[in-house]
DNA sequence: GCCGATTTGACCTTCTTTGACTATATTATA
DNA sequence: TATAATATAGTCAAAGAAGGTCAAATCGGC
C-alpha cells in the first residue's frame, strides 16, 4: 500500500512541519539517495503531492549549487484568498474581471496601490491583448499572484 | 550550498558598498588567491553578476600594475529607466536577463521587495513558458512596468 | 485484461569550475 | 632605444554538477 511515492511524501511533509517558515530546501540528488531510486521520481512525487492546486509552491535551480525548494502555502489562513485562487475551475479571465479582482484585492488590503497597478498593467491588453489566448494567459498570471500572496514569507 | 561564485559576489559587493564612491579597484590574482581558485573565476563572476545591465562597469587593465575597477552605476535619474526601456531595441528578454533587470531595480528601490517579488513571479517560466514567443512576451511585461515607472503618478 | 498510478531511464537544459592559450603592460637588459 | 623577461588580465571551450522532461515499462486493483 504504502508506495515510495508516499514514502517520500511523508517524508517530505515531516521535515515541512518541523519548519518554522514553511520553506524547505534540499538536493534532489540527495533526497533520491535516501530513497534509493532515480532522481525523476523526485519530480513525480512533487508533481502529483505538491501542486499548488494542494497547497504548495516548488522553486528549484539548476547546475552546480541547484536545489529544490518546497514552500508551503497558507491556505487555511486564508480562505478568501483561496476561493478566488479556484475561480470556479475558470480557465480565462476576462480583461474587465481581471481588474475587478485586482481591485478586490486592493479593497480587501491584500495589495497596496502601487501593486495593484504594476498587476494590472501586465495584464492590461495592451500588453498581452495579441498573445494567443489572452483571456488564458491573465488568469494564468493573476493564479501566479494569488499563490504569492498565499506565500508565508510574502508579506515579511 | 551556495557555490563559490555567490560567495565571491557577496564579498565584492560588501566591499563595495563600503566605499563612499561605489568604485572598487582590486588584483584578480589576489582575488582568485582568498578564495583559492582560478583567476578566471573572477571573470565568471564579473561577468554574470557584474554585468552592465545589472549596474555595474568593470574596468581593467593588464601587465604589471595590473588592475580590476568594480563600478556601481545607479539608476539616478528618469533617462536612464528610459535607456531600459530601450533595451538596446531588443524585443526579447531571458528568464535570466529579466530576473536581473528586476533586481536591478529592487537596489535601486524602484521596487520594493513585494513588487518585485510579483513581477517575478508574473514573469516565470511557469507562467509564460508555455505562451508562443515567451521571451517577446516577457518583454513586453517587463517594458510595461519600465513604463509604469515612468509615471509621475506612480511614486505618489 | 484494462486502466490509472507508479517507477525507471535516456536525453536535455542550466549553471559552475577549471585550465590551456592569448593579449597587454611594465621593467630590466643589451 | 630596441628587446627580452615578467606580471597581469582576458577568452573560450571542456568538464562537472545540478535539476527537468517525457515516454516506456511495470504494478495493482477492479
Amino acid at each position: 500500500m504504502s508506495t515510495l511515492a508516499n514514502q517520500i511524501e511523508v517524508y517530505l511533509k515531516k521535515l515541512l512541519s518541523a519548519t518554522e517558515s514553511g520553506v524547505l530546501e534540499l538536493k534532489r540528488s540527495d533526497l533520491a539517495e535516501i530513497f534509493m531510486c532515480v532522481p525523476s521520481q523526485i519530480n513525480y512525487v512533487l508533481s502529483t503531492r505538491f501542486s499548488s492546486s494542494q497547497g504548495y509552491l516548488v522553486e528549484s535551480r539548476r547546475g552546480g549549487g541547484g536545489y529544490l525548494r518546497i514552500i508551503r502555502l497558507s491556505i487555511d489562513n486564508e480562505p478568501n484568498l483561496t476561493a478566488l485562487l479556484e475561480n470556479g475551475g475558470e480557465r480565462r479571465v476576462s480583461r474587465q474581471a481581471g481588474e475587478k479582482l485586482i481591485d478586490r484585492l486592493l479593497e480587501e488590503e491584500f495589495l497596496s496601490k502601487r501593486e495593484g497597478m504594476i498587476i494590472k498593467a501586465m495584464i492590461d491588453d495592451r500588453v498581452i491583448g495579441s498573445a494567443a489566448n489572452a483571456d488564458g494567459l491573465r488568469c494564468d498570471l493573476i493564479n501566479a499572484v494569488l499563490l504569492l500572496l498565499l506565500r508565508d514569507d510574502f508579506s515579511e
